[in-house]
DNA sequence: TTCTGCCCTTGACGCAGGTCAATACTAAAT
DNA sequence: ATTTAGTATTGACCTGCGTCAAGGGCAGAA
């Protein structure tokens, strides 16, 4: 698939010409990352940003005792590490590759140009909040929600409400996702199972029809 | 105090001149807010958004089950609600003062105007990631530390590291701060007085000496 | 084919911290 | 002075979820 095609289906090239799209297509590199790779890390000092072209990348910080907290799970089309362009110039997060993934990259000098168009801002600062908006929910997502709850609503913001999924990721990758360990989630995989609430077989999982409808979230 | 003098000492216009402070200050309103005073509620329409001259504004989100998620503590200076002027024109999140505030209002026309002004938009746009940042951080924070941590890295946040503090807030404010209940909060002062690290007399609290330089954060 | 490493699962266990409830201590209101 | 309401403390209790440890399945490397 071309680049613009992607550009254009960012959060935040959204509605962009197809002129401008080339442009700025010229002006970056795809990179790809294989399953597991490390994308930049932490603390590390960088003048690029990414956009998500295709596959899945995990934000992440890391507490001192050496535990992953995952802050997103990134899909195609966010942009993240954007906080490199201003001030600070070292990574807040450490991002890794969850499954193959394609980026596109575009450094600081770049992006300036880019700032100079007015319409472009307005996008810019609005991804921005949209962010804020975002971390904002994770915060009482991760803190106010049990496990139970933090799956479904995974599934529900990631995938949307479907009687069948089927899940390009691994149970650790999810488990970390929603904010908890392999053990805990493969438990409640479990109970789930037993209740009759989901079958997951491979990369297949049902859900029991009527199920979503007895949820309200918000 | 005048407006002016407040404004030139908070993050978003900090360097400002004289001149440009008293064209913002004439364009905006000052809020007396009493202790207890709702500022704005989640999901409410607004179309202002505010700066903390002087006190402590909670924001904070409310979970289905009517428990309220302390987002940030915001201290004098600081921005917020600066999401409401972009796309979405509801409040993400609900703002109380938790002392007697004094706050700086700007409304989305006037905030317009400003941000035709190059140099202010790059520094709206580097607020805005360092807001990011914060949030990430606490997400860490709320998930990776335990209360007793979480507490004295909010000393020493919002207060530096000191012996001897004048603490304005209640104790069930700081509780939600640092992402507990006043149960187990007393709990945890209970615990330290015994210990000897720290003594809480009104709003007096003394830290041991020596007990800082046991702790390294980051 | 065997080894090595990673995922996933399952059991046993422990504990930080939340819930519920009772009581005291304010300080403001009547 | 007495009611009222918010804050704080303390005890008893319980539970969700993390830790530790062990074993099974599967894939890629040698």
């Amino acid at each position: 698939m071309n680049i613009e095609k992607l550009l254009k289906d960012s959060e935040l090239f959204s509605g962009i010409s197809d002129e401008a799209a080339g442009r700025i297509a010229a002006m970056g590199t795809i990179i790809t990352a294989p399953q597991g790779r490390m994308i930049f890390l932490e603390g590390e000092k960088g003048q690029s940003f990414y956009i998500l072209v295709e596959g899945s990348v995990r934000l992440f910080k890391s507490a001192p005792d050496g535990r992953e907290i995952t802050v997103k799970l990134a899909s195609p089309g966010e942009i993240f590490a954007e906080v490199i362009l201003f001030e600070k110039d070292r990574y807040p997060v450490s991002a890794t590759a969850v499954t193959d993934s394609r980026l596109f990259s575009l450094n600081k000098a770049s992006f300036n140009t880019l700032l100079g168009n007015e319409a472009f801002r307005a996008e810019f600062i609005s991804v921005l909040m949209k962010k804020q908006r975002y971390l904002a929910g994770r915060i009482l997502y991760l803190t106010a929600y049990d496990v139970e709850e933090r799956f479904f609503r995974f599934l529900d913001s990631h995938y949307g409400r479907k009687a069948s999924y089927d899940i390009p990721l691994s149970k650790k990758d999810i488990a970390s996702a929603i904010g908890t360990i392999p053990e805990t989630f493969s438990r409640l995989i479990q109970r789930l199972t037993q209740l009759g609430t989901i079958r997951w077989e491979g990369s297949r999982l049902e859900i029991k029809e009527e199920f979503w409808k007895k949820r309200d979230y918000d």
